[in-house]
RNA sequence: GGGCUCGUGGUCUAGUGGUAAUGACGCUUCCCUUACAAGGAAGAGGUCGGCGGUUCGAACCCGCCCGAGCCCA
């Protein structure tokens, strides 16, 4: 039986603990079918340091989904991934052990992340069931393990046989520090102070020198052509011309294309293999030369000559004196500019030529975006971005990897011809550099000599694969086709994640799965904003704004987090906010308090099946029946994903309609009634029932307090698997329901403004309304003696004040003259005959108007106006 | 630089063409009413980011600008 405060403290953690311990949200898995089974995919958490509101919000607005359909009686599907086979892990771990992997073997390194690695995934998995998330804890996996290992090799063997992957060379983005090829989506923008140099080039053949600008003058021997814009009139006797590379003297094509940018330095400027995306688009459609001059180290190649052996920047400062000396450079200046660099070390990114796997997807971008299209979008506005996205595609999928530790390429290559040999579906997992291949000898040449594939998969070629890992797929050697050990859960339920994520991590498993199975792997998606700080800023370590969920977790409950989570629009960013949490935290407080009188005043109540629902009182048959409406309302939020909505409109039903409201004529009645008494029994009996569904319909939200109300007054196992509330099908009065509110509402006002207490007799009462059925609950509440329903409106003298126009009739109907017609009755120049107000030549009929009046009441008594009843209060003086 | 999104009383939020703009937090005044003063009643507080346009009528539609977020260059 609830007493005292509510004790978050202890109660959360307890039912915490209980959930795991018993196992409460496991999938069940007897339900081969499809449409009873509710299963989630989420986007694994990259282990790479530690949880952040991020995931907090994210999980939560999950958890509301599995909750509610746990609660629709469905059989849910809700495991956990740590994403932890990708450069970011190995990063953490450098970082926590102050080492570089460079220092250690690939072996001994694997095992030193691994190591760091499991003692953030227990961390995570302890705060995560401190957050009450309904996650089935039998069902987790790392993107690491031998089994995920299987399925991403899996994956790339099928897809190798499909034709869709291909090795070629190609300029690649590489990392210089990490020595890796990275994906586009691996890079991002950084602000760096750098030089523009002004460099003389001449043409070749003649005395003659033009000017071009560079901020990386150690490419200057990887330059093959010089380019001028075609609107560049100054410089256009160029094209055509060959120029002559200072120091390396190369002898270079000078062409035209619009790709230069005229503002910026000379607006000539060289084409270099390679410095940025713009030179490798220019080496494609111009036909240029190679000329590698910078290695995977960042270390200048022979193409440099005297510089070879030196690092990039020592390079660049070379030329630069050399280039002085000569006389060829001609100015020098600072500047910051952006720079591509590898989003996990901040490394300036280079280009280079290497031998890299690609999965092919510009062919196919349309079904991609069908692909895309046939799923539902909650917001739908966040679909435009996966639709940019592939409507923007510029390359194929990079999958290669040069790291120590990360699921090896299952492939060989024939050491006399290069043929690339693939792995056996049956023998995976399998790792190249220590395994056989799984022939002999070279099906092509016949050459027995083979070199192991030592690249390891993209983190995202693993990462895309969830929807098959979490469904069991695998390849059945006997019937030789993939199969699915839980077929019913695919397509999954639900994807939720987060919109910076949309371009890459779900766009990547929507073309691997349906690669793999034809079919879209998810139903729906549910995308998430960001979390900001309080003043909607983003959270980071360089600005100090960043708030430790764990902090703000022990201070507050879990449930007032959650209560903050579904604070707004699913798909807008969120800003944190102790308000937000501190309003969840009264919710708390009022549920347990209404929840202890309910309590208290149902110990007598009629066992359910005793009550037939046409005896209830008049106003319990409304409670029940608005009830019935709320639950349908609320339904259908869930349903939609709106959480905030069905929070904030459930939260005032609760609070206002039944606190407010109806418990105080409850208790009233209940108090008042003594033994047997058949509206008292009628109230506890409506009182239990309407306690029982709201924590039904809390329980999404508010997981824990619930959980603790339900175990304490209802008493059965749990409040999560009690189903979700149908309505009771109830008639009633709504009208004389909301009229008889009005009045106590009315009366309420009255004693608040004569300052008299709430329980102060009142003498007599008149009211004009419909109040049928709720004339004792009205006075008893209200303490009035004598109440009296009053047969004619009473008598007042009316003062028009003015005349109220409906504008959606009378605009469509008048247009452009409905400001004569304001100002005619403005100006009082109107008449009303018959029902038809004439003005400024208009005649409008009687739905257009009302005629606003000020009524004064000069009978005996004071009179209240409310919405739908006029309320006369007599008192002795 | 481009695309998408957001911008509503001090703070957060509802509201996608019909005219006194929703609710919460905070604030002011009053009330100990035996579930709850972390409560109840009443109230103050808004040029709906700015400017222009469309319309009889715009928070809502269009254009430009400003600020924030995400993605891309």
């Amino acid at each position: 039986m609830p007493s005292g405060d509510y004790d978050p403290e202890t109660v959360e953690a307890k039912w915490q603990d209980r959930w795991v311990e018993a196992n409460r949200y496991a999938y069940n898995g007897d339900a081969a079918d499809p449409d009873t089974a509710f299963s989630i995919d989420s986007p694994p958490p990259t282990v790479s340091g530690s949880l952040h509101w991020g995931h907090v919000y994210g999980f939560t607005l999950q958890d509301f989904v599995a909750r509610f359909n746990r609660m629709r009686g469905e059989d849910v599907y809700f495991p956990f991934g740590y994403d932890d086979n990708g450069i970011a892990s190995e990063r953490l771990a450098e970082d926590e052990l102050g080492v570089r992997h460079q220092e250690y073997g690939r072996r001994e390194f694997q095992e030193m992340t691994r190591e760091v690695c499991d003692r953030y995934e227990a961390e995570f998995t302890e705060k995560m069931q401190r957050l009450g998330i309904s996650i089935d804890w039998e069902q987790t996996y790392q993107t690491i393990s031998p089994e995920v290992t299987r399925v991403s090799q899996l994956s790339f063997v099928d897809l190798y046989d499909q034709g869709r992957e291909y090795r070629q060379r190609a300029p690649a983005i590489w990392c210089p520090e990490c020595e890796t090829a990275i994906s586009q989506v691996e890079t991002e923008d950084d602000e760096q102070p750098s030089h523009f140099h002004d460099i003389a080039f001449s043409i070749a053949g003649r005395e003659e020198t033009f000017t071009i600008s560079t901020t990386r003058p150690e490419l200057l021997p990887a330059c093959v052509a010089v380019f001028v814009h075609p609107d560049d009139d100054e410089n256009q006797y160029l094209v055509g011309e060959r120029a002559e590379v200072p120091l390396f003297g190369q002898d270079v094509p000078i062409i035209e294309d619009d790709r230069v940018d005229m503002e910026t330095g000379s607006g000539i400027v060289m084409c270099c293999t390679f410095g940025d995306q713009t030179d490798i688009e220019w080496y494609q459609a111009h036909d240029l030369d190679l000329r590698i001059a910078i290695d995977e180290s960042g270390t200048l190649t022979e193409v440099a000559g005297e510089y070879e052996e030196l690092s990039a920047d020592e390079a660049g400062e070379a030329i630069v004196e050399d280039l002085d000396e000569t006389g060829a450079l001609l100015d020098r200046w600072e500047i910051t500019h952006t720079v591509n660099v590898h989003e996990r070390c901040g490394t300036g990114v280079e280009f280079l030529v290497k031998e890299q796997w690609y999965v092919e997807l510009l062919d196919k971008t349309d079904e991609y975006l069908a692909a895309g299209r046939e799923m539902d979008w909650y917001p739908d506005k966040m679909f435009t971005r996966y639709r940019n996205w592939i409507e923007g595609l510029q390359w194929d999928w990079a999958i290669s990897r040069q790291r120590s530790s990360g699921i090896p390429f299952p492939v060989w290559y024939c050491d006399a011809c290069d043929e690339v040999v693939v792995a056996d579906k049956a023998d995976l997992p399998v790792d190249p550099l220590v395994d056989d291949p799984p022939v002999g000898t070279c099906p092509e040449c016949g050459h027995d000599e083979f070199v192991p594939e030592d690249d390891v998969f993209d983190t995202w070629a693993t990462s895309s694969l969830t929807p098959l890992i979490n469904a069991g797929w695998d390849w059945d050697e006997g019937a030789e086709e993939f199969t699915f050990e839980n077929p019913e859960l695919y397509q999954f339920d639900l994807r939720p994640q987060g919109h910076d994520i949309i371009s890459f991590w779900l766009f990547h498993t929507v073309v691997k799965c349906y690669e793999h199975t034809g079919e879209v792997p998810f139903d729906s998606v549910m995308i998430n904003g960001m979390v900001l700080d309080e003043n909607r800023e983003k959270m980071s370590k360089s600005k100090g704004n960043v708030v430790d969920p764990d902090e703000v977790v022990s201070e507050f409950p879990v449930d007032a987090a959650r209560y903050w989570a579904a604070g707004s629009a699913v798909g807008d960013d969120l800003p944190y906010s102790e308000k937000g949490l501190r309003a969840g935290e009264k919710l708390l407080q009022k549920l347990w308090n209404a929840s202890k009188l309910v309590e208290s005043l149902t110990a007598e109540a009629p066992a359910p099946d005793a009550v037939d629902h046409h005896d209830l009182t008049e106003l319990d048959r409304w409670l029940l029946a608005s009830l019935d409406r709320e639950i349908e309302r609320l339904t259908g939020w869930f349903e939609s994903r709106e959480f905030s909505k069905a929070r904030d409109e459930l939260r005032g039903f609760f609070w206002h309609t039944f606190c407010d409201d109806y418990l105080e004529i409850a208790k009233q009645r209940i108090r008042a009634g003594g033994d047997g008494d058949a509206a008292a029994d009628s109230a506890a009996y409506t009182l239990q029932l309407a306690h029982r569904r709201f924590l039904k319909l809390f329980s999404p939200t508010l997981a824990h307090v619930t959980e603790e109300l339900w175990h304490d007054m209802h008493g059965e196992e749990s409040v999560h698997t009690s189903g979700w509330p149908d309505p009771l099908g109830i008639d009633a009065d709504f009208a004389a329901g909301e009229t008889a509110m009005a009045v106590v509402g009315a009366l309420r006002k009255y004693k608040s403004e004569d300052q008299l207490p709430m329980n102060e007799p009142l003498d007599r009462v008149d009211v004009w309304g419909d109040i049928s059925g709720f004339e004792a609950d009205i006075s008893g509440v209200m303490h009035v003696e004598e109440l009296n329903a009053l047969r004619t409106r009473p008598e007042v003298e009316s003062v028009v004040t003015g005349v109220d126009l409906d504008y959606s009739l009378v605009g469509p109907e008048f247009g452009s003259q409905v400001p004569d017609i304001e100002a005619g009755i403005e100006a009082g120049e109107y008449e009303v005959v018959d029902g038809v107000l004439h003005a400024a030549g208009a005649e409008l009929n009687a739905d257009m108007f009302e005629i606003e009046k000020e009524r004064q009441y000069t009978g005996d008594g004071e009179m209240i106006e409310s919405d739908d009843a006029v309320v006369i209060v007599h008192r002795e003086a």
